[in-house]
DNA sequence: TTGTCGAGTGTAAGCGCTTACATATATAAT
DNA sequence: ATTATATATGTAAGCGCTTACACTCGACAA
């Protein structure tokens, strides 16, 4: 009795055109191992039937679902999501299909949906950032799952890594503060807990200020969650303090864009009283007035060339190339000279 | 000879623990069906060994995936950000795993991916508005696999949705600026095709227009993808035309901030010059100066009982109930009284 | 004592596909 | 005509899991 009620399979495909599964199967797979008029009759069958491969059982038998995991560590704003765009065109033009969860920053979380996507699967993972547990890195060893690593670039991690030096970007811009006259500097940093762009970004600004003579261990610095709340929040607590800083540089543009908001509501002028700067260059730091000084991340650039290194490590081209973009400073209205 | 470079299976699990196969299942799913020591000894085993089950395979055995798939019309700004967000936690919170693509607003790829999540045995599905090929919805009926749509509501679709409606928002918004006595009314819609929402909030406003005397046929209006600087650029148009507008309803956030940016760059006062609406309300329509007259969407709300709804559906309690969520109007700075 | 029952575990049959290998048929070379 | 070779298709063995059903064994009632 034919299969009626349920979803087709391949199968009901092999009866309906009087050949084999083989033959469905390799219709679909290699076309061009079939003779045209079988193709077509098979092909004719599975539309009439409405068939569609049953995804489970392909991977059971094939061993691969031209499928790559991502997990980034938030979805809620734009950072990872322009990179993330590219990312994906760029395997859905190779034929591949992107699987994304969101850690919200949570260690845990993450290992969990690492977990998650490798039992689904995933044929290799991007994962952002360097700093994790240890036994991730062994699992993903054991399970023989190649992972790369963006948004951060680091020569000697475990992980192949497409990114940039977020330490020498947030020094360069430091250093661009500095040399405007700025003395105090105050920062506000994402946690930096379990996420080394965020360390490595107040590195940057240290190595800056040591460089410059100043006492890095006095720095202002405020660490909080990135959320547009967290960093009007944070402003407001370094305008308290006793030495009001004159520049804020920002772990990113989010918040950049809660401390711009802050200042203005506060009725500071940015920058005449204050200077504000950002990271990231997401769309947002053009849009608020005054636009927001920050780092551009080659978000596009950074996310095709993941895409394209995570196919080759997973197809076995590539044992994993690391790579480290080039990051840019973009002056603009939110960064002036320090109060005379 | 034990299985010993690739990953760990259930077989090599029950061999270490000295079991069948069916008791070191049983563990995983029904632990109270197994005696304490036994199952003790198959943690270990499962533990030492690194096991992960194979999600295919547990597909293919059990038919269910406790995932359900969503495709939203873009990732890029966070119009679905916050919706999809408590989505997710309410599926996560009741065991369900949530895969999300994003379909860049494009009919034939969101058609592609409804086929590529069904395949991979999404239990459920959330799409974004009506408006689809019906032969998508032959197929969800034949695959049986149980779809909701979110914001948008509407009672007489094919299926059940946990929405808003779309016209009568901006139909109540639309009344609030003629109230202000605006009479040069124009919109900057996202592209209609296809698109139930932007179709909705046109007519929301033309409903308000000829009830109010005015011919809703020579509404000044630009259709343009939702992105900012379309919004910007869309502005510029109007604001070129014969008849300036004293205010720009823009149907969404994004293409509001566009064309706010705009304005400013023109160098007009909003709202004193010109004033500008957006809908949806996220995060950026407060971030921006002049802040955004928006309509407030309940987001949260939408995304749980989607959540609630679909898992209803996928677990056969429900056949799809709708519901009609309430909008509201935030009156911000950015809509003021016409010029004089 | 014997029989009944239920709890705990094992056996083995698939789930829907891919693919190595076997087979059949057509074509070319001798 | 015969054999070699290439091409097209079929056969059947899994992939790693779940689960219906069978089995064993001790507790308990008759």
């Amino acid at each position: 009795m034919p299969n009626t009620s349920a979803a087709p399979t391949l199968d009901d495909v092999a009866k309906k055109a009087g050949v084999s599964t083989a033959t469905v199967s390799r219709c679909l797979n290699t076309p061009d191992r079939v003779v045209e008029a079988t193709r077509k009759r098979v092909m004719i069958a599975g539309d009439t039937l409405g068939y569609t491969p049953n995804f489970a059982a392909r991977v059971m038998a094939a061993k691969r679902t031209f499928t790559i995991g991502a997990i980034i560590p938030t979805m809620e704003n734009a950072i990872f999501a322009r990179g993330l765009q590219a990312f994906q065109e760029e395997l859905h033009a190779r034929g591949y299909t992107l699987l994304v969860s969101s850690s919200a920053y949570k260690p845990e979380v993450e290992k969990e949906q690492i977990r998650t996507l490798v039992a689904r699967g995933a044929d290799g993972l991007l994962l952002i950032g360097h700093d994790r547990d240890p036994e991730i890195y062994e699992y993903l060893d054991r399970q023989k799952v190649p992972a790369l690593v963006a948004w951060s670039f680091q020569s000697d991690a475990l992980l192949p890594s497409i990114g940039f030096s977020n330490r020498d970007a947030m020094r360069a811009l430091a250093e661009k503060v500095i040399a405007l006259g700025h003395e105090r500097i105050a920062m506000i940093s994402g946690i930096r807990q379990g996420n080394d762009r965020a360390q490595q970004r107040f590195a940057g600004l240290t190595d800056a200020l040591t460089a410059h003579g100043f006492d890095a261990g006095a720095l202002d610095i405020v660490e909080t969650p990135y959320e547009i709340e967290n960093g009007a929040e944070a402003f407001k607590k370094l305008m308290s303090s006793s030495s009001k800083p004159s520049v804020v540089l920002c772990g990113n543009d989010v918040l950049a864009v809660g401390a711009l908001r802050q200042a203005i509501d506060m009725g500071l002028r940015v920058p005449q009283d204050v200077s504000i700067t950002g990271f990231d260059d997401i769309e947002l730091a053009r849009i608020v007035s005054p636009a927001l000084t920050t780092v551009h991340v080659p978000h596009r650039e950074m996310g095709r060339k993941a895409a394209c290194e995570v196919l080759a490590m997973v197809e076995k081209e590539s044992s994993g190339q690391s790579e480290n973009l080039q990051t840019e400073i973009k002056l603009r209205a939110s960064l002036g000279p320090p109060p005379a």
